[in-house]
DNA sequence: CTGAAAGCGCTTACAG
DNA sequence: CTGAAAGCGCTTACAG
């Protein structure tokens, strides 16, 4: 194997045929003979050829890529990092022609979701970055646009029956694992009882974490023992109310584990009813809301998801796809769980 | 603002001066009446002009960047990820003129480290990344190079009285406030009695772990009682023996807290006398040799410091700052601490 | 002190 | 089916 740089120019004079018909052998843009094609690639393959990426992307300023983006982002503290990320990728790649267009909503209407998606169609997009609503009028919507040669990636939770091109989020059943790791560390073979606090039982990925944790704890923790499930439907108040409750009817609770939000208002059942520290509470992400509490020890412990590559990679991964072709490794990138406590802020 | 692409030859035309003259006042180059410059450099200002990174790679091949490296990453599984981050960075600005040159070594032999150092300057780099033993001979030597236009980033470990650009690497003390973190979060609030096991109390790293995490009790866990600190020389073996003796010794240990190195001696010490997961075990890093130790439970939890970044970001800045001129943010850069349990991996 | 030209390695109309 | 040329936005000798 010849390690050395080699240019399309090169395999040009060694193929004996000009610069423009090595690129339409090597990028497979038709159109030319197919013995000329296969001793070209077989020379770029012999020489060791590697297409120059910053040539490429000085040479694809002239078509620019575009790449929508919808997050329901709106008055929801998480996405705050997701659109970091998305900013970051869009300065990075804004020099090889990618432009990002952003929009945002607030909660989870489909309909809302249905308009944004055919707004950024107006826009000739050649790619969407979307945290879909898992839901079969979106999975048609998009199926469509896929079918139109529009490259869909999902982020942050997935949708099903489409054929997107993959899915960069958290793997939710491990996170439950981690939390039930995190909780075994402080049980410590001891009995803990304790009470999961799930946001809906209607979000897979709700349920995917309660998966991870039972799966955990069968495994590795039995002396954990899971008293109840309740819903907070991702509301402060609700979470309020029932985080009360719960301390009422279950008065040796060790632990609370939370799958969704509504952290801030267990948080703040647990200092006005004095159980803050007393009862444990492990908690996922960590947001503006969340965050004080790590830092005075109503929360333990929290798990995170790492927003800010759910917003980067997607972006990093359409401009990689639409600049060499090359589909993503996996149909499915996890970002990386991290566990945040109060010294590690 | 007006925001819009510009380059430099839109500049160059509302100057009315060649592209030329507009890279010299853009890029300091001198040779340029003053006036000339500034009004280049105003309009560059008011068009919000932003030099295209794809372009200045291209360009850049015709002057390559060579970047050495060092690290005594030899028998040391630490350092196997320090050196994929180097590898991936090469890989990635490889295509804008960047050529590393990666030298190993064993252990930590002042002479070898310099003799590499000079290998290197041989080979006409321009920048140098560097694990340094924190040694006066290799400040000497370091600084000379930086006086002949080498410009050096130290990774993992720091030296002092340099004049380094940047370190990237860990905040010691605060991985060790983060071990007390965890290690309050199993007391509980009980009674826990440990022993400190650390690498060298001549090592500046391991004594910073220290002081972090009596830092940390000593604000949170009043009830973690620091009974001992040992030295295992970052050896196996000394490790092994030491545990069995810290065993015999105290009765009623609870927990282990290693800085450093030894971790496979002292996990499998544990393992013989049938104290594995009886007394808690919390170390740093994860390497081939713990991970096993991590998921059979011998190890509760271990601190880690992204030793990838460690490789890969010293090349990228050292990139940057050659490309572009821009010197780094700080510096130093602290890689992300993360906490790994057995759930995680 | 300044400009014109060539070149970095690719892609893309355009001609034939 | 193939080639010659122009262009992406920068830098760098070279001339003057």
């Amino acid at each position: 194997m010849v390690i050395s740089v080699t240019s399309i120019k090169e395999i040009a004079a060694l193929a004996g045929v000009s610069r423009g018909t090595v690129d339409r052998a090597l990028n497979n843009r038709g159109g030319i003979k197919s013995e000329v094609a296969d001793k070209i690639r077989r020379i770029a393959a012999e020489t060791g050829y590697k297409t120059n990426r910053a040539a490429l992307g000085l040479a694809a300023r002239k078509n620019p890529i575009r790449i929508g983006v919808i997050l329901p982002s709106e008055g929801n503290a998480f996405f705050e990092d997701v659109i970091g990320g998305v900013q970051a990728a869009e300065k990075e790649f804004d020099d090889f022609g990618v432009t990002v267009l952003l929009r945002t909503m607030r909660g989870y209407s489909v309909d809302d979701q249905l308009k944004l998606i055919d707004e950024l169609c107006g826009e000739d997009i050649q790619g969407l970055v979307i945290a879909p609503i898992n839901e079969k009028k979106i999975a048609h919507r998009l199926n469509r646009l896929i079918r139109e040669g529009i490259y869909v990636i999902t982020s942050n939770t997935d949708i099903e029956k489409t054929d997107r091109l993959c899915y960069v989020g958290q793997d939710y059943v491990k996170s439950g694992e981690i939390a039930a790791g995190l909780m075994g560390l402080v049980a410590d073979g001891r009995p803990l009882n304790m009470v999961i606090f799930t946001g809906s039982i209607h979000v897979l990925g709700h349920n995917q974490r309660i998966t991870g944790f039972n799966l955990a704890v069968k495994q590795h923790y039995p002396a954990i023992q899971i008293l109840d499930v309740f819903e907070t439907l991702d509301q402060t108040d609700t979470a309020y109310d029932l985080t009360m409750r719960t301390i009422e009817k279950y008065k040796d609770l060790d632990a609370i584990y939370m799958t969704a939000g509504g952290v801030g208002g267990t948080c703040q059942a647990l200092a006005d009813s004095g159980y803050a520290g007393k009862i444990k509470l492990f908690t996922h992400d960590c947001t503006s809301e969340s965050k004080p509490y790590l830092q005075n020890g109503v929360i333990s412990a929290t798990i995170c998801q790492d927003p800010f590559q759910q917003g980067y990679l997607p972006i990093k991964m359409l401009f990689s796809f639409f600049l060499d072709k090359q589909a993503p490794e996996s149909d499915h990138i996890y970002t990386k769980t991290d566990i945040l406590i109060r010294e590690i802020l």
